[in-house]
RNA sequence: GCGCCCGUAGCUCAGUUGGAUAGAGCAACGGCCUUCUAAGCCGUGGGUCGCGGGUUCGAAUCCUGCCGGGCGUGCCA
């Protein structure tokens, strides 16, 4: 249940009947303080300057006509025409109530799935994955998890870099190496970024080797068999190392959501003909241009997006022209959201200014460029290896894990090694997505061990730990969270706070399908573990005097249970029994 | 030069798209464990929302001019 929207569509309603024109929007959110209210609707001064009338006493007029018996147990006017609303104790009950017995927690599917194309992770083929990719994967997922959660169709993109004449020189490397070692050859390649250092070396120094990287190149894009099945290879290779690290990261990508950037070959030649032929193309300096009024260049005119070089190579710019007409034509997306970082802004605009106009995907369809810088360092300089090399991703969630253990182990608890090193990978993964998932920094952001590592305050170990609390409370009673029934009383302030709190987890999940942002479902479970910690500490549960407040008590904290485990989930962070 | 993004507490970040006295966490300080996990809870201090104008009942949010930072800006991706 969605209170804000049930809410806004009450006062609205009231709204009109007051005489506000039709379409008035009532501005129901949540309120800024306690003293104001659960939700406030500020729309009535606005509504009120439109009608040239006394906004208090318009509001005084929508309050007369807005009916929430049985939601609200105080409506009133305040300030310069703010309408205030407390919800009523039995309203919050009996919603806890359901959602206690429901097994999404009172969420509600949408009543309109779209097909939505998730862009993300994005790893390159012959090189290993680093920080780089971590925001992109770990942020993308989340969104994927959401969206079929509301009930969705998502298609996973990972729309890694498969394509280039660089393959020319590795496949001419994977042979020799295949020559000179035979079947130890993946061995070699585990590490990729020496293989690639090493093709390239190569490459520069042995004409003979450069020569026959060439030829590669040309036999590739020609569709040879040999080089193809050399190239797969590679790809495979590649993302086998990679999915190594999904699944440590607990990413839902696989190989099947690979649509990297060969997927889209074929397409280039005949979209550069097509775009030629609408006149958007023209050829300038021997490469095939398209001028967009929407852009400038240096000089202040409108500036040229080459779609294929003089040598009749293609850029990726016209592979992602591609690549978003084959979402829209062949994988009929309504909406597609790029997970790619802050400095490709101004090429997809681009790309989607020239797919506009040659009219490849309507403006129906929502093509959204969710941006994020780079990642800093504490010192504020990138983040960089003390050799101020690139940080291996692998590198990453070993230290991540090796902190983490070093922590639990500072700890009295009688767990086995086995269990130790359960948590220790939990928390530590936990960590490391939650940091990020917890910004939403569009610009560079500080990667910073300490703070998401302190385990405290607004941290995955934070949110882990009070899951933790809440498992061992029926852990210690001995009852199944399913089976607590009864009716649920809200009476204490802590009570109410929960309760309220619990019953605001669809407005949350709303945001972060509509927007994009996982970390306004971060910022939710927070609130949703500080509320229960207070009502903790506040309200004995299994201690209650009586049983019937002892059935309420376990039944908030069922739905605290239920609500954080499933959030947790669309966050791609698991939970622990014990820690 | 032009374009995009950004500037909020000592630090890391929020701020529901224009709402009431700008919020969290960390760090600092003070309380709370023989009682459901103290990785916790309760409390205190901390702000010229980069600076100046403007728009209006109301601006961190919108417009404008500066200052400071990041990124992009024709044959890599």
């Amino acid at each position: 249940m969605n209170i804000q929207a049930l809410l806004a569509d009450k006062v609205t309603q009231a709204l009109v009947a007051a005489g506000a024109p039709a379409g008035s929007d009532a501005h129901v959110r949540r309120s800024a303080k306690r003293q104001f209210g659960d939700y406030q609707a500020n729309g009535v001064m606005g509504a009120a300057k439109q009608l040239k009338t006394n906004p208090r006493e318009l509001a005084a007029k929508v309050v007369e006509a807005l009916d929430l018996d049985g939601i609200a147990s105080k409506v009133e006017v305040a300030g310069p025409g703010f309408i205030n609303i407390h919800l009523a104790p039995e309203f919050l009950a009996e919603h806890v109530a359901l959602a206690v017995k429901d097994e999404r927690a009172g969420i509600a599917k949408i009543s309109q799935p779209q097909k939505v194309v998730i862009d993300y992770s994005a790893p390159n083929v012959a090189k290993e994955m680093h920080v780089g990719h971590l925001r992109s994967t770990i942020i993308g997922d989340a969104l994927v998890r959401t969206l079929e959660f509301m009930g969705d169709d998502v298609v996973r993109a990972n729309h890694i870099g498969d394509w280039g004449t660089q393959f020319g020189m590795l496949i001419a490397n994977l042979e020799r190496v295949e020559k000179e070692g035979g079947s130890q050859a993946s061995m070699e390649l585990s590490d990729l970024e020496g293989f690639y250092r090493e093709s390239k070396k190569l490459y520069d120094e042995d004409e003979a080797f450069a020569e026959r990287a060439r030829s590669y190149v040309v036999k590739l894009q020609g569709g040879d068999d040999y080089c193809l099945a050399m190239w797969r290879k590679l790809v495979d290779i590649t993302m086998a190392s990679n999915q190594a690290v999904y699944d440590r990261l607990n990413v839902s990508l696989t190989n099947e959501h690979i649509m990297g950037e060969s997927l889209y070959n074929e397409y280039l030649a005949p979209i550069v003909a097509d775009l030629k032929e609408k006149g958007l193309a023209v050829e300038d300096d021997g490469a095939q241009v398209v001028f967009l009024d929407e852009f400038k260049n240096k000089d202040g005119e409108p500036m040229g997006v080459i779609i294929q070089k003089r040598d009749g190579g293609f850029l990726y710019t016209t592979t992602d022209i591609a690549c978003a007409k084959y979402r829209y034509e062949v994988l009929g997306a309504d909406r597609v959201l790029y997970f790619i970082d802050s400095r490709q802004a101004q090429h997809l605009q681009q790309v989607w200014t020239i797919c506009a106009k040659a009219q490849y995907v309507p403006e129906t369809v929502s093509l959204e460029h969710h941006a994020f810088g780079m990642m800093l360092g504490k010192d504020g300089k990138p983040f960089k290896t003390r050799t101020g090399g690139t940080v291996r991703l692998v590198d990453l969630l070993d230290e991540a894990l090796e902190r983490a253990t070093n922590l639990l182990a500072e700890r009295d608890n009688d767990f086995s090694d086995e269990q130790r090193a359960e948590i220790a990978e939990a928390v530590a993964m936990g960590a490391v997505k939650y940091a990020d998932l917890s910004k939403n920094r569009t610009t560079d952001y500080i990667f910073d061990w300490d703070n998401m590592l302190s385990f405290e305050g607004n941290t995955a170990p934070y949110l882990q730990y009070a899951y933790t609390r809440v498992r061992s409370v029926f852990a210690k009673a001995g009852v199944a969270p399913a089976a607590v029934c009864g009716d649920v009383i809200v009476e204490a302030e802590q009570e109410k706070i929960l309760a309220t709190t619990l019953l605001q987890f669809e407005e949350a999940i709303q945001a972060v399908a509509k927007e994009g942002t996982p970390h306004v479902l971060c910022a939710y479970l927070y609130d949703v573990a500080g509320a229960f910690s207070s009502f903790y500490e506040a309200c004995p549960i299994l201690k209650s005097e009586d049983d019937a407040l002892k059935a309420s008590r376990l039944q908030l904290a069922a739905l605290t249970a239920k609500t954080m485990k499933i959030g947790l989930d669309l966050l791609g962070i698991k939970v622990l029994e014990r820690m």
